[in-house]
DNA sequence: CTATTTGCAAACCCTTTGCAAAAAT
DNA sequence: ATTTTTGCAAAGGGTTTGCAAATAG
């Protein structure tokens, strides 16, 4: 998994620091975190891992198409290491994000929003509030 | 149309300024401004009126819900007097945003998907490439 | 007259940038 | 050996806040 990372960076002439792996990796692990959600993460295992390293090192893969920006949430940018068209539901809530599977009924409308409007549409956020919420932590 | 205002202030025990007034003045007028595009306008017509008074006011409207935050666009936020649940259309060329209608499709697909997910939508917001859209300055 | 609002400046937070030292290929 | 990357500190841009003077009701 490692290794693969490694690849994938080469293949977009990206040289493979640990400091990227681990922002890679936590990518991976965490889904849409903010730039602080990885800092903080990784400077537990790497205590000199500075935020504008991580700040950087977002900022290349999202040149080279690696990781996707999410700007729903306030303030703060969260990012995505999932890259093909899909959905976020984000929780009006708990302010948590979830990537959204495409079933039959979105990829319905999407067509035909796309035939209508001569759209190609390349994210689609849905900003609600969720009825069971697995992330909301209700009193 | 400006007592208009005034009643809808009063209603929400918000104090008809002149300052708060030609916000939502411009708010009616301009579709989706940021801050500044607010700012850069008002000056024109009231000169001593500051950039702090333009977000007091914004943030006064946003809580007693008379204005919604928008925050597709990169950086800044943008502000939409059309507070029903409704669709944004962002464009990714020009950075330009469309409220869209409800169409059946669309219809169609919230019910649905409300349905499935049970979730209640209040706003969607679609990031896509427009083929024809009237607001890309294109070369 | 009282409570809110204005305008200014300072503070704040997130993000970006410049630069020398360190590391990757 | 060359180029990229790191980490630090400073700067940048948008937003918020504290406070005294002005204004709305």
């Amino acid at each position: 998994m490692t290794s693969d990372f490694v690849n994938l960076l080469k293949t977009k002439e990206l040289k493979a620091t640990p400091q990227r792996l681990c922002v890679l990796k936590e990518l991976e692990k965490k889904m849409h975190p903010s730039i602080d959600d990885l800092y903080e993460a990784l400077r537990k295992e790497n205590p000199s891992m500075s935020l504008a390293t991580v700040y950087k090192n977002i900022g290349a893969l999202k040149e080279k198409g690696l990781v996707i920006e999410v700007n729903i949430a306030d303030g703060k940018m969260r990012y995505d290491i999932y890259t093909k068209p899909h959905i976020h539901l984000f929780c009006q809530q708990c302010h948590s994000i979830c990537d959204m599977d495409y079933n039959e009924d979105l990829f319905d409308y999407q067509v035909k929003l796309e035939k209508n409007q001569k759209i190609e549409i390349n994210r689609l956020d849905i900003m609600a509030t969720t009825k069971d919420c697995k992330f909301c932590r209700k009193s």
